[in-house]
DNA sequence: GCAAATTCGTTACGCTATAACGTCTCTTAG
DNA sequence: CTAAGAGACGTTATAGCGTAACGAATTTGC
């Protein structure tokens, strides 16, 4: 993601904090553009440390704050398998998120599919359960690492 | 779970292991076996309390090389969003598992379809990967905790 | 029986996440 | 204007999850 790119991102959750009466203070905003920056899902103990290279000692709180306000926004998701966190394309609109995630190489994609999810959602309503959140992730080998694998 | 049917279960899983060349030593045995008493998912650490009653110190890998075991050969399954282990039905047959997970009484059920396995197995090969594991979990209310929420 | 492999105990440690409390700031109703 | 309340954050401590590394003991295959 370019400068520019990340840019749009943060002027587009601003305006949805705006929108929503929510504030995106500073280390909110500068925990969600590392995560943009990243170019793979980015840990929670990675951003502490980076943000403590900026301000000093801080604690774990500080980055978990910030990353669950994140996340109840939509502004970001979380990798479950990986305990990691990704930005999300369209906070706007309300939705689910899964993910295709390489065991060798951390590669992750994001998929969105709403069939999968009503599915799911399905499911679990015949058993009577009020599905409230989907946690979709496939793992596997992704396409460069696949070439590898075989000649290795 | 009645005591019979621990026994029957048990059984069942030394006859996988042996037709597949495993051992399942007293450790993995007792495990296997605490986990399938529980009627409910079973953490890591809870099982390592239990078994350090009968035998004294132990220590996590005691714990988790059992459950590892208890993994490949498909005896157990883990319910990733609870890091809790459930006992598995069939080991025989290979597949995968998905559950809904009751937030407020944790209360967990297995579910069983193919077919959005087979979507998201499909999904992540659209994009060149290769699937080796999925998860699938989703959270909610069961019908109790359903009830029990509309009152309070 | 002996070498190799498997299993397990043991110690230590790292990563993930939250509880609890105090301070500061910002809003807002009076 | 200001006191009260809410929200955000710093800080310390701790709980929970999981693995690395090493050595002893046991089992297995030859």
């Amino acid at each position: 993601m370019t400068s520019q790119q990340v840019e749009i991102a943060l002027a587009r959750a601003q305006r949805v904090c705006t929108l929503r009466g929510a504030r995106l203070t500073p280390v909110r905003r500068r925990v969600l553009e590392l995560i943009l920056r990243a170019d793979q899902p980015t840990k929670a103990y990675v951003l502490l440390a980076k943000l403590e290279q900026e301000r000093g000692k801080l604690g774990p709180p500080t980055i978990y704050r910030a990353l669950d306000f994140l996340l109840a926004h939509q502004l970001i998701h979380k990798v479950e398998t990986s305990n990691a966190f990704v930005a999300c394309d369209d906070a706007e609109r309300a939705h689910q998120s899964q993910f295709v995630i390489c065991e060798d190489c951390g590669a992750t994609e994001e998929i969105q599919d709403d069939d999968i999810v009503a599915s799911l959602r399905r499911l679990g309503e015949m058993r009577g359960f009020a599905v409230e959140r989907q946690v979709i992730e496939a793992r596997g080998l992704c396409p460069a690492c696949r070439v590898g694998q075989r000649q290795a």
